[in-house]
DNA sequence: AATGAATGAGAATTCATTCAT
DNA sequence: CATGAATGAATTCTCATTCAT
């Protein structure tokens, strides 16, 4: 249908790389802190101290920002899931699960309205799942650390979905920081991959 | 926030009944084709035959709309779980939890593209969860389940929560017939709940 | 290439009918006024006393409200021919010619600014020649004067273009009230369809 | 009104004469093929591999780029004229017109596109005829032809409209390669001018 | 009650022009 | 001189909502 809106321009220059990026830090306050219905681009323009026409220099238009903003979170993703599969390498499987778990769920608690909406207002046109290479990047790491633990691999796709998804509704409707959120989606991963229960010693 | 819209008046009479249903009707259609952000109130009115004065009469503004389409779903859910009990009544929880999640599954099957968008766009300031009584009464269900069953009763809310987010998610994006959907959501559900699996005799 | 824009919707009762009448003469008077530079449908709508959301419910677009413009010329142009051949039926065909081309100075000089205005701005791909009603009807009107008068009909098409061109320009930068452009632009016509000159007796 | 724009500087150097003309033929090319309405300084400078720092330098604004490219038409049109003039010169006035009106038709023949973009887009506060001088020296040849000739010099102005009115509007909406064009147009201004028609041997 | 014409605040986007580098 | 990033006034157009009929 509908293309996917990229960015206009790739910034060369520092000035530029700011502007860029104070236009993406003010569109992300106010997508996380009035929603979608308040987020036009002259707000951003203004709250971002850029002017409009210069707002449109970078962003073709609109959506272009949202996907900026949907892109940069796929990165953040990925860099936690690297850095937690680092740290507990060697471990057992269930750990290294819960490891993974706990970093989305530290990262998204961060940014938590920002990703409410985006979640939420992410237009359907979006991109075809794991047609970009972060997604691509994402299923790679997982999909190679299951094969390692023993489990089909092919099971990437599917919980890479539960997990994301999972991450997203617990936290965007219980409270945020209840106890319990961590285990509860180990658990329930666990259990789609059919990985052993801890041994509680 | 913002109040949560109402229908403004209960229909009594057969033509009101109707004009809110043609309406219901034209706006899931939109929603479910063409996506959020062709879901205006003169379309509704046009494409449900009703002049956009009377739509104004049954919905105050367009969040209503939204509400009640939201609303709707959430009793055919009620209902589809409810006969899933009835039916699997007196198996093993196991093969309760499998009935449920098929009956969600189909659910949502039915009426992919609505449920996609409602998913999506339903807005920041939705209902309180639980706060509505059709809520209210799913969770009560899957408690009593729970307690029957012989499982914490409390994890009603997490459960209903992650069976939620993983139905619309596993059929949003992946291949909505995929083979295997259920078994992978029922796993992980009983997982959180440590459900022993089955003995495929 | 680009389709041409339609009015959106056939007025039906009175009120309509004036908002639309409104409309098109603020735009007259605007374009005729201050150029095409200062014609925007902000202030077409202001000088009409029109809301800006009426104007688009009547006129899909800017282009639109130009094309109305230039439909209502045609139209005026087309009844100022028929009301010339019938008055100067029975006469030798140079005095037929000499009446046409004075209707049609007549009408243009009514409306000098205006017709400045539509002729320069009408836009590239306006209607293909001869392929609307009004057109045809002039061709039609012109090709039987020829060969009532023996001349070959098929010469009409260039003969209608020859006139109105000669017409808008030589009002345009000449001195629109300058003596002799009547003859001038009937001798080269009758020059075109080697009519014999006048008897001046 | 508005005073007429001129070129801000008369490039000397070598490099600064090139960026002009780079500039000229992109606006021209640009107009040419998509109209007035996307005529814009910005695309005119990137098409023309020019900044639009630049483009400014060298022409004061945007109507300045239409000034140049109408004198470029005006220069090009008088040297086709004196050409014509040369060649034909000795026969009889009936086939100097001829010569010329040809001469006209081939040269819009050549950059068609343009021509119907500059006729129509040409804002109303253009150069006064005749004020400029170019239109002066093409205004003087044709009065020294007339009077030459026998005619009436006095009618060197409108001939001249009469003609270029003429060659515009038969290229622009009739099939500019259509047979017979010439004489339609040598004809009319006979007319006009009173000339006896050829004598057919 | 039902209608749909009218509204106008507000949103997205453009583009001529400037000016710091 | 050349450049092109930055600007923001101006413009086109939308759509939720009202209200006279």
């Amino acid at each position: 249908m509908s293309a996917i809106p990229q960015p206009r321009k790739q910034p060369r220059q520092a000035r530029s790389r700011h502007a860029v990026a104070a236009i993406l830090e003010a569109a992300a306050r106010i997508l996380a802190g009035d929603g979608y219905a308040a987020f036009n681009t002259n707000r951003v323009a203004e709250l971002s101290g850029v002017g409009i026409g210069s707002l449109y220099q970078y962003f073709p238009n609109k959506q272009a920002l949202l996907a900026a903003l949907h892109r940069r979170h796929g990165e953040e993703t990925l860099a936690a899931l690297d850095d937690a599969l680092a740290r507990s390498a060697g471990r057992p499987p269930r750990e290294q699960l819960a490891a993974m778990v706990a970093a989305a769920l530290d990262l998204h608690r961060r940014e938590l309205g920002l990703h409410r909406v985006l979640e939420r207002e992410w237009p359907i046109y979006d991109e075809p799942p794991a047609s970009n290479p972060i997604d691509a990047a994402l299923h790679a790491r997982i999909a190679a650390w299951l094969a390692e633990t023993g489990c089909d691999s092919a099971r990437a796709g599917l919980l890479l979905r539960m997990a994301d998804s999972l991450v997203h509704c617990l936290l965007l409707d219980a409270d945020p920081h209840a106890k319990g959120l961590d285990e509860a989606i180990t658990d329930a991963l666990a259990g789609y991959l059919a990985l052993p229960a801890y041994h509680h010693t």
